[in-house]
DNA sequence: ACACATCCATACCGGTTGGTATGATTCGAT
DNA sequence: ATCGAATCATACCAACCGGTATGGATGTGT
């Protein structure tokens, strides 16, 4: 339990600035409002970080980063059946999506949208991640298809890169309409995406309205 | 041939300001930056629009939505297999794509994911473009499965609303990863679902690399 | 030719932005 | 106990932002 107050103070600027972030995005996220929201002043922000893009940086690393590290790549890589455990992660998202989530949106495809074409730093770092993400993907679907989930003719990397892509969009389109059920129906068909590219492909039953 | 020399400066502001918040975003477009690309000043502009945010709901109107009516909304229609003729679309849209369209984005997506949550007159704009989007495609679905191209069984609302969503996904990875090889196998990957709501659900050939 | 509205340039304003310089206080090692 | 480094508060700054007020120029109808 080493944790020094400084450290907390760091954290609690670093995860101001991903909520401000999360709400406004980078640019507009305004460093009176995390000192706001902290108490802190900008000598405590000055301190642990040079500029404002330092700490954009630090939060795509240590709080998006660490954030999908442990809610999808880990599940992935230690699951037994990760083409089933894919589906479930889907399925969580799903269900513990609320008002709230649904309006502020995917954090890392926010600041992808706004920052890639912008900064280079920013851009490099979020293409890291995404890699990594269509990466623990492919990865199970490779391990699907040596467990017959997934049939042997399907492209495993172009399928995992469409299915980040098409997770995102789920993501931005609900966004947008600002509804958790588009969302919910989105992923839905999403997931049906996924159980198409296993054997006896019709996948489940016709979901009117 | 009426073209008034009044329209024809407010054309360009529109489309300076569409040039603009396609490159920055609507809120970090510059009016400045707007009015320098175009020569005019802060007077021209103010004459024709009472305020930034009401230069930022014409350019939805007057150009985002116009250009998708063209480019989308009106082949679909009009087309005579509008199954075949969304497969062509995408199949355009994938071979003109370039570095610049792909690092810019779409336009519709990127004030999506930047205004939604931020302004209540964006959204409202922007959902109802969207939402004939999902139509169009929906219209197509259902003539489709009139003309046996797409399977009975298949909900044609979902499915148009997960096109749209992995489309726009499409865009934004592509986007972030600045490849346009990256943009025309989400594509392709996306017409091959498509093909998956046809009878003989199996697609195409294997595509690795 | 006169009056009037349209069109647009110039100068200016208050507010906010990220960033800095300085200094007070606290902590930690010796 | 003492000294130095780490930590953070305060005050301040230049640059930029969107927006406004004013006025000159250019049609346009009568």
């Amino acid at each position: 339990m080493d944790t020094k107050q400084s450290d907390l103070t760091r954290d609690k600027i670093l995860h101001a600035a991903f909520d401000e972030m999360h709400r406004n995005g980078f640019q507009a996220a305004s460093i009176a409002n995390i000192l706001g929201d902290t108490g802190l002043t900008k000598g405590a922000l000055y301190h642990y970080f040079p500029a404002k893009h330092t700490l954009g940086l630090a939060v795509i690393d240590e709080v998006i980063r660490e954030g999908l590290e442990e809610m999808v790549f880990r599940p992935l890589r230690e699951a037994e059946q990760p083409v089933t455990e894919l589906l479930n992660i889907m399925q969580r998202k799903a269900e513990y999506a609320n008002d709230d989530t649904i309006r502020l949106g995917c954090p890392l495809n926010n600041l992808m949208q706004e920052m890639s074409p912008l900064d280079e730093a920013f851009k490099a770092r979020l293409t890291l991640i995404l890699k990594a993400w269509q990466k623990a993907i492919r990865n199970a679907l490779e391990t699907g298809q040596r467990q017959r989930q997934i049939r042997a003719d399907v492209d495993c990397e172009a399928a995992a890169l469409f299915i980040v892509s098409a997770w995102e969009g789920c993501w931005g389109v609900a966004k947008n309409m600002q509804s958790v059920k588009t969302f919910r129906l989105c992923i839905t068909q999403l997931q049906d995406y996924v159980l198409s590219l296993g054997p006896r492909s019709r996948p489940r039953n016709k979901q009117t309205q």
